[in-house]
DNA sequence: CATCTAACCGACTTATTAAGTAGGAATTAG
DNA sequence: CTAATTCCTACTTAATAAGTCGGTTAGATG
């Protein structure tokens, strides 16, 4: 269950978007509440706009806010953004009597991909875990 | 879901012996069964024996046997030598509202901890998982 | 229209971890 | 004795993650 950094940075930036009143919120904000490295944020930011997750104004006044509600993104639409799997098809071979082993990781994973898909950034923002 | 290659291989080769017949079996038998890297496998075996999961004897007729039937070694036994994490404590801290992101981690890794160690190698052997 | 703010962008560097190798020493069966 | 096989530490290389840089573009405001 390894989470990256990067990850971990997306669904916080997420969150603090989720939870501002509305209109564009600076990256810098979103930095400096989350304690994330600036020019890392960008980065981020950027690719969760162009996957349709955020948009984005510039200039003055400008800054980031949810292409959606709340009720409407899941942890799991943004995981997928940020890492990006190709080739998330990296089954290795589990020769001869090791083959049951296949089965254990794709049910944890399935389990894993269900529970993330279920859970909104609404559920986040009110501690209410479905 | 972040599997490492020597997980992986500690599982398989652990298998490999649980499937074997009573008696020591070489390394290299291991690692041809499973086309795992020779060296690194010796490796990975010196680790398990150390932690008491298998059993050894050098020299000809020498090589590795369970120290508990399959029945009483689960996957997680095997994976927490192997994955070694002392300090396994590695919780970022989620600033303001996203404090329940961390709920979320946890509640996936108990579920994951949990299926590990209900999985014994007797019931990868049988493939019948329960 | 000048200025300042803030997003945009690709490429680059550094740090950390994973994966695998090397070279021998110690045991033990025959 | 000899050959097979484990034991052990340390090293090298490969891959990925984390973070940085230098500058460009858009837009609000006076």
């Amino acid at each position: 269950m390894r989470i990256s950094a990067r990850t971990q940075y997306a669904l916080r930036a997420v969150t603090e978007l989720a939870a501002a009143p509305p209109g564009p919120v600076p990256a810098e904000k979103i930095a400096v509440a989350q304690n994330i490295p600036r020019r890392f944020l960008d980065n981020i930011l950027l690719q969760l706009r162009r996957a349709g997750i955020i948009n984005s104004q510039r200039g003055p006044e400008g800054g980031y806010w949810l292409a959606r509600p709340p009720e409407e993104i899941t942890l799991a639409d943004v995981i997928m953004v940020v890492e990006g799997n190709p080739e998330h098809s990296q089954r290795a071979d589990y020769p001869g009597v090791a083959r049951p082993l296949a089965d254990v990781w794709s049910a944890l994973r399935e389990h894993e991909e269900t529970l993330l898909s279920e859970i909104t950034f609404a559920h986040i923002m009110k501690d209410a875990l479905p």
